[in-house]
DNA sequence: ATAACTTGTGCCACTGAGTGGCAGCATCCG
DNA sequence: CGGATGCTGCCACTCAGTGGCACAAGTTAT
């Protein structure tokens, strides 16, 4: 099977979480496969920088695959549907949070194990994906997808089907049932919130910083949530952020 | 202006929350009004009708506007999306939630006035629409919800536009700035997950007793909401649900 | 009642996303 | 070197959704 290209009927698919088969780092593979890394790189940075200049809505999957001079066929096998094409730095963001979390201790508070992961996910994606521009890109990308209805309905259902992986592997890993401990959810629920708000105040501050500016953020809107429900009309006057 | 049919490039609108002029109850309307109140309502019902029989996917809207016997265009004129014409209950439910929120006090703590008003609306909702199938009508629609992956995401970004609205009408008689406090949409994201799995739950276990049913479920949701962010692994043990 | 208006509707042509199938060609492996 | 594998281009097709225009049903004023 190709690389992504979901069943139909189905907007979203990233039903099958995992690193994803060779799309970030293309190191020792075999020819063919390092020539459709190379077109789904072409793809993804043409998509990204023809939807910035003329609007998603705007501009045909024709001019994409046009400017690189490729089938659209091609574009679909390599994209389940024109949305996945510009969310790549938000897929691998996840995917590898996802993998780390596999691999960490569960002890202790949930809110920590999950919470603390997903800060060092930040911290080591540049690493990981071996990118230097990485938070630049996805910068362009969160950007784009602020003033885009379509990308972020993809955006909100690809967030939502993480959250149910995340839901599903720590609830199996604790020998929770299927349905999974309604806690655990919105434990889970509101860690993305916090990653939601945090990241959508440093696009807001300009994206300076990459990793530090979003990682402070990130930090300070989990210290928030236990504070969160305790929340009165009275403390109207004093506004903490 | 037509009753739905948001902006072009926009796949869920409802960034109009409001009573839906002549939505739910056509009592006294024009003869005009209450003819194209009668076609949105065939639509919707063989909508949801042809799309449980053969499959939202399989079901060609064509299929649909031959049932009605009415132009594809016409159906366009009431629904923005093929997606649109299921969420009828959903729709209502929430815009009935939208108006008693902006009616009521929200001395005290904000996450109970949020909540109770949640509470009323589901008890109030037959009443309001005047529809004793009311909810027999929205199990079905959940239930075709439930197997169509672009239902859902339908649903989700519908569910995440509300969210928006209410944390925009809160904040402002909250004077707070329109970004909005984060606590505040932590605390509406959390009670809009908590009827997600009050609903969910209700919905695997039959969905009896309407609105008692849900509204017993939701209680108890809203109820573990403070207990969620203490969870530890150590309680695996004693599932609560 | 009739004229003048408003507004919902049908029809038609069109765009654009996404799919299925097949033939051709490059790459990989024995 | 020759066959198996897998990616690609091309073509025809379905279907959601839109724009425009003519028409008719409903509404209001004379």
């Amino acid at each position: 099977m190709s690389t992504s290209a979901g069943s139909p009927a189905d907007t979203v698919n990233r039903g099958d979480l995992a690193p994803v088969p060779g799309v970030p780092r293309g190191g020792d593979l075999p020819l063919r496969e390092r020539k459709k890394l190379r077109t789904r790189r072409a793809l993804a940075d043409a998509a990204l920088r023809l939807f910035t200049e003329r609007g998603f809505e705007a501009t045909t999957l024709d001019q994409v695959v046009g400017a690189v001079e490729v089938s659209k066929r091609t574009f679909f096998r390599n994209f389940s549907c024109k949305e996945e094409a510009v969310l790549t730095g938000e897929t691998e963001l996840w995917g590898e949070f996802v993998t780390a979390l596999a691999d960490r201790d569960l002890c202790g508070m949930l809110l920590t194990a999950v919470g603390d992961t997903l800060l060092d996910t930040v911290r080591s994606i540049v690493e990981i994906s071996g990118d230097d521009q990485w938070w630049d890109r996805y910068l362009r990308e969160r950007r784009l997808l602020a003033d885009t209805p379509t990308l972020r309905a993809y955006g909100m259902v690809f967030c939502a089907n993480v959250q149910r992986e995340i839901v599903s592997q720590v609830g199996a890993r604790l020998g929770l049932g299927p349905a999974g401990d309604l806690r655990l959810r919105l434990l889970v629920d509101q860690v993305v919130v916090a990653w939601r708000c945090a990241t959508e105040d440093w696009i807001t501050a300009g994206g300076a910083d990459g990793a530090e500016g979003v990682h402070a953020r990130l930090a300070q809107a989990l210290a928030a949530l236990p504070t969160s429900l305790a929340l009165t009309a009275a403390e109207c006057t004093a506004g903490v952020p």
